[in-house]
DNA sequence: GCCAACGTTGGC
DNA sequence: GCCAACGTTGGC
């Protein structure tokens, strides 16, 4: 059992539009950097747990609670010529871009940016670390812990 | 819109 | 394999 942070821009797939799909389950499509797709393609296990983060937004934070919903298998749109995600070099027959799909379990308040690197026990949270720009981060069990208690305190 | 940080690309 | 140039991320 793992957990991970995933960071979406709600300009694209917010904590809203992933809960109103069909299983509030959306394929996480269009990672584009090799460690973030590894970590879908060789960790993630189904029912691991998932923080569904907003980025590039007004205020970016931690928004919902998730779960990984699949086994791993090829990013769609990497084969798309009409999407921005496409990658032409890569083949069907040897996909370059694996994800899983993330289903949401429970919407949170926004617990933001700001409130994480407030909280000393949240120090070495690795989004919070400088110069993250990974959409995807393993989150250790102690940090897990202590978001669930925050979100169940203080909404 | 700015810019720091970091990943990727490509010439050599 | 080095590294400068370039592109992207993402907070502010």
């Amino acid at each position: 059992m793992h957990y991970w942070l995933m960071k979406s821009e709600p300009a694209e797939v917010s904590v809203d539009d992933a809960l109103a799909a069909p299983e509030s389950t959306v394929p996480w499509t269009g990672v584009r950097n090799y460690q973030a797709r590894n970590f879908m393609r060789d960790q993630m296990r189904i029912d691991d747990g998932v923080l569904f983060y907003h980025s590039s937004c007004a205020e970016p934070g931690i928004v919902g609670i998730a779960r990984v919903a699949s086994t791993p298998y090829p990013d769609p749109t990497q084969f798309d010529p009409g999407s921005p995600y496409h990658d032409p070099a890569s083949k069907a027959e040897a996909p370059r871009w694996m994800l899983v799909d993330v289903q949401v379990l429970r919407k949170t308040r926004n617990l933001t940016l700001p409130e994480l690197r407030a909280d000393p026990d949240l120090q070495d949270l690795l989004v919070l670390k400088k110069g993250n720009r990974l959409s995807i981060t393993p989150v250790e069990p102690v940090h897990w812990r202590r978001i669930l208690k925050k979100l169940d305190a203080g909404s």
